[in-house]
DNA sequence: GGAGGGTCTTGACCCCCGTCAATTACCGTT
DNA sequence: AACGGTAATTGACGGGGGTCAAGACCCTCC
């Protein structure tokens, strides 16, 4: 058993403060895959026989329609797991994952997972809380979208991420884009011009300050005054 | 315990098959809630205290903007369960119900409906599943919205729900929308207007034709051959 | 140091679709 | 049949943001 395996395992919501011999068993039918950057993790429509639990690097999870234009979903880091959610379904996945950068995931097959479940409805209720945050995050990709303009979507992101890193909304506090501008403009359903303009407009009312891939707020009220917190 | 609530829990997936015995537990902790038309559900931020299954009717579930705008998520139809995620996180509804017409919901209050999973984790895999059904929706959801001009949404829209009903896409099948065109555009991201004349131009295509809440179907191939199936 | 590739930025253009306004059609009520 | 209210349609117009193309900026690697 690899230490960082069973550090991403404790850190995971899905596992955390989990009873030694519950964690043993996780342990026993799970198995470690590593990336490459760049690297599929898996494509739409694979059949489903697990999930993963990210234990190192950085995962996209992403759709992509036939002219090549690509919307991410998620962009996943230590801790956290994806893809629960197609181990109850028949059908494959319902996206695509690639790997951002070298990176190990663990894998959890879907019989030996469910079986545990059946005989542990405690661990089946965090799966249903994690699958409840996942639906919530999703009804907010979705009201972002459908309901605000791409600066609106791009403050709400910011809050949302350093609120999830527990950095305070306050003038002076540095958020760091985790991944490439480029990600993240997908990640906010747009392209990279249009997300580069509207950095530089917030930049020029003075509300942010930009710095490679450091945001720092010089005008928090401003900023995130029209979020419902 | 009236017959029509017996019926929509067992036409409802979540307790469809259900032994009788588990079906009078679901039945002794719920109560059937009356709605007028036009009459609120629940509003986003309300306090979660239990979920509903539609019983008879129809419920929008829909985000609303600072400016009124707003975007359905949701058209629930008798049988379907709803804001089951809602109860396995602390906070409130994420969004906002109201019936479109005269309904009866059952509501399953929050505490005894755990308690209930927790002694039975077969019906935890059935709410597992429903989940990751309401999951895939919302995926599909992003990926129209973020990825598909309103015609395409419209399509989609339409194959989803003919194969929903068991009809299949070919010519002369007819799909009925169930409810205003309204919220029907709404449901698709965009507005009547809009939602008006993408459905004049697929019919002066020749592809469809309609008659009131009526479309036929004219040219399936064309329609609908650039969807994955 | 220079070459090359990927990422990011900036400018010019324009199209989808949302907005506003005005009819028109379609109800259920009296 | 007349009518008020909602829903649906149609036309004119404009803007947010996507697309295309060209540079600028950083990397790593010879």
């Amino acid at each position: 058993m690899v230490p960082a395996t069973y550090e991403a395992l404790r850190r995971s919501p899905l596992f955390a403060n989990l009873p030694p011999e519950d964690l043993a068993r996780i342990i026993d039918i799970s198995s470690v895959r590593h990336y490459a950057k760049r690297e599929t993790v898996f494509r739409e429509g694979d059949r489903a026989d697990g999930f993963f639990v990210a234990v190192s690097g950085s995962v996209k999870v992403f759709k992509i329609s036939e002219d090549g234009k690509e919307q991410v979903l998620h962009i996943l880091e230590p801790g956290q797991s994806f893809a629960e959610a197609t181990i109850f379904e028949g059908g494959g996945f319902p996206a695509n994952a690639e790997a951002l950068c070298k990176s190990d995931l663990l894998f959890l097959p879907k019989r030996p997972f469910i079986v545990l479940l059946e005989k542990n409805p405690a661990m089946a209720l965090r799966v249903l809380a994690s699958l409840s945050k996942w639906l919530k995050r999703m009804t907010d990709l979705v009201e972002n979208l459908a309901l605000r303009d791409v600066e609106a979507r791009l403050v709400f992101f910011v809050a949302e991420e350093m609120k999830g890193h527990g950095l305070a909304l306050q003038d002076g506090a540095v958020y760091e884009i985790p991944v490439s501008k480029n990600v993240l403009a997908s990640r906010l359903g747009t392209v990279p011009e249009t997300f580069s303009r509207t950095l530089k407009k917030l930049q020029e009312e003075g509300k942010i300050r930009v710095r490679g891939n450091q945001i720092r707020i010089l005008k928090a009220q401003s900023l995130f005054g029209a979020l419902a917190q």
